[in-house]
DNA sequence: TCGGCATGTTTACAGTGGAAACATTATGGC
DNA sequence: GCCATAATGTTTCCACTGTAAACATGCCGA
């Protein structure tokens, strides 16, 4: 009993140690592995029975902290529409806020889908149809979004209209990004946001 | 030797006749059957030996037209882009050409990925890395647009960014329905649309 | 007529997601 | 401190998947 905190049996790579029997905290050992894996290596299938190899654990143990694999890969988009928040808000912070941060969002958003193309298809494709619908990772990324365009462009008529055309005209290029449709090129995208959003810095 | 057509062994569903071995032209009923599957029932699994019931023959028959699964969905994924290249010249018609045929043109791909979730899906999604690249299905979509671009909006100053502008935006938000991340809505795209291609009728 | 080639079938195998029953450990009420 | 019970892992099993190999059948040209 000589450390009594919570994770008294993971090791320092997320494997459950040696001879130990519960692991400590699974669930965030998988979804760790499961984000690793996802990162490296864009083709293969994330399989269930892999994952628990890498965490060192029975594949069916992962059924006590998931009811099954599609609630796993909830688990994972979720955590990628997190990253994807994250990395908009500090765009928009570097760059000062204002119609240059708006762009910067924008540009991160597909920089985003480029650099993690598993990661971001799998945070979009889920189906979130009879989920619980409040609380979802993306959120903080629309409403960013939300807040961007009614700072970026204060004279705008109608601004759900103006909120979507940015949504889907940054998705699209990351969705086309990401099914090698075109080729990632930052100055494009540039362009591309700014062909809209006029004279934008 | 009754009749001697080539689809001899063929009823009238596709299905093997009774007794036959030869199919009689088994790769077109197998690509007709998957586009039957893909259209009703978004979700489940488009799987190899499903198909081949649906059918009429043993799984591994598939072997004999398609190197493997992924290159059966390429084959379906074509069809899937040659459909909407088609969908997308009748709106171009419909409308007369000029910037209004420009505008059904975009409405039409988003419909589509409306009407036929799975198989815009799949038609995208499928990665056209180290295949044919010429000879793919979307060609004809892709030439629509450039030449679209040209008549609608005859005075813009670099046609590249212009047409890639409005592909991603159609593809974003035919993507964002399709993960029923906003609703569809052929008004509001319209407007979406119109947001940067002007005051187009 | 016959021989080869294209096309199907059977059988077999490794891998998958998942259900059940069993084993082990942690925990909270006495 | 003791022990029932809930939480968490493990084993075993099943149906199913994609695909390789060997065999069967039918068509078409020499």
């Amino acid at each position: 009993m000589a450390d009594k905190d919570n994770s008294v049996n993971i090791n320092s790579d997320g494997t459950k140690a040696a001879g130990a029997y519960h692991h400590g905290d699974l669930r965030a050992a998988v979804i760790a592995a499961g984000l690793k894996r996802i990162e490296e290596g864009e083709g293969g299938e994330l399989g269930l029975r892999a994952l628990a190899r890498d965490v060192g654990v029975s594949a069916t143990a992962l059924y006590r902290h998931f009811p099954d694999k599609e609630a796993l890969l909830d688990a994972l988009a979720d955590e990628g529409l997190r990253r994807l928040g994250a990395l908009q808000a500090q765009a928009w912070l570097k760059a000062g806020g204002g119609s240059a941060g708006f762009k910067a969002t924008g540009i991160a958003y597909v920089r985003f889908a480029h650099d993690e193309p598993a990661l971001f298809r799998l945070s979009f494709t889920r189906q979130m149809s009879e989920r619980k619908e409040g609380e979802d990772g993306g959120e903080v990324a629309y409403n960013l979004l939300r807040a961007g365009v009614g700072e970026a462009l204060p004279g705008v008529k109608d601004p759900d209209v103006a909120a979507l055309h940015a949504w889907a005209l940054v998705h699209g290029l990351a969705m086309l990004v990401l099914d090698r449709r075109i080729a990632w090129d930052e100055a494009m995208v540039g362009k591309v946001v700014g062909l809209t959003f006029g004279g934008i810095a």
